[in-house]
DNA sequence: CCAAAAGTGTTAGTGATACACCCATGT
DNA sequence: ACATGGGTGTATCACTAACACTTTTGG
């Protein structure tokens, strides 16, 4: 049996990246200058290079649009309805990323006129199914929220607690108690205190950076 | 641009099938009766059909192996290094499934020349990534149990607590409190009690039904 | 002294765990 | 009568949730 007796589907990645910015939750979409669904908004992604891994496509396309290395990434699923694309039949495997907004650089790639981020809660109308990986992402990225720390993974290394919180009530779309909040999470025991922050235009606090190295995720259920 | 641009891997789907049968969770591997790792086990699989969605081809594997329609099924991981297969490029969308083994009749089925339930703990070497596909897959089952009611689809429809209790000990491996695990159960409200079971060696149990429809999934987190 | 965010404890309720004996049936 | 699995309650501990005031700084 040879490989070719088959057909062969095309295969793409397509990326939920996500950020924080303006308090609130982004996400990054494309424009497309190219058909099908030219001049709509899309994930950005794009077809598996012969030769490289679905992660690495993941990471190179990542790279490609916003100049990021070495963020959260994590394959989300896998989409293969026969008619998901009008030009044939095209598996895409979608990866969801977490970078911070302030190492970015956005840039329109190849059959892209325009690279922008768009809070969760006003999504335009989108290409193929990326309306449905989009809604698939954000119901994981809340999970991994609440029970992973992927969350610090959108702070510099050395934060404060009120920084952290903010990103969850952001995500959550409502506040937190405080105490409860700062109870929890010191009593994880993955913290390690670092200096108080200078230049506060209030009490400064006090900043707290990752026990384990960077990147690190850990489970807290 | 043309998807043809670009060269097109092959694609599969893989399941990992698992059923609990003699007090020991099994999963279903097939010998290879074809190149390449012919006369090794792996998991049953297959190419992809050009018009049919990933989910179907699973499913489609599951019935030509096993016989069994409309169980659990969901998907898993994809897998997509580059010499995963020495064919060429083959990805691979892993599925996972479960079953009650008293409705299984195996089929060795084209390419196959066995197929055969192994005890977990007794695995032999796998052909392909197939060890590593069935690793991850055993995680995701054992979490799926925890926080979800997986369990209940390898029961029939009236079922006693000591039944359900038993496929928990056997895929934790480890006693479980019978009270503790009554009152958890029970609260959940899930359950409707039957009748009592008749013709028992032994004090005759409480059955029991899903209050919810057949091969609904709810998360208890 | 005002604004703004940081920091701090206690209580009540809920869910998890540990644990041992009697019951109903078939043989 | 015995073997087998079915069935039951209580006490302790850990975790969660609700809740308000003081502190430190810059302007």
């Amino acid at each position: 049996m040879k490989l070719s007796d088959f057909e062969q589907p095309s295969v793409t990645t397509d990326l939920v990246i996500f950020t924080i910015k303006e308090n609130s939750l982004k996400v990054l979409l494309v424009k497309r200058n190219v058909e099908p669904f030219k001049d709509k908004w899309a994930l950005p992604g794009g077809f598996v290079r012969i030769d490289e891994s679905l992660e690495d496509s993941a990471k190179r396309e990542l790279f490609e649009e916003t100049g990021v290395k070495n963020v959260y990434l994590e394959q989300l699923y896998s989409f293969g309805n026969p008619k998901r694309d009008p030009r044939g039949r095209v598996i895409t495997i979608s990866y969801f990323a977490l970078i911070n907004s302030e190492k970015v650089k956005l840039k329109a790639s190849t059959d892209v006129s325009e690279a922008k981020l768009f809070s969760v809660s006003k999504i335009p109308l989108l290409a193929f199914d990326h309306k449905e990986i989009l809604e698939y992402a954000i119901k994981r990225l809340k999970w991994k929220f609440e029970y992973t720390t992927i969350a610090f993974s959108l702070l510099p290394k050395k934060f404060s607690l009120g920084e952290l919180q903010k990103i969850y009530e952001i995500v959550f779309e409502k506040k937190i108690d405080k105490r409860n909040f700062r109870k929890k999470i010191l009593s994880l025991g993955i913290l390690k205190k670092e200096s108080i922050k200078k230049d506060a235009p209030h009490r400064p606090p006090q900043l707290y950076s990752l026990k384990n190295k960077i990147g690190e995720i850990i489970n807290i259920l």
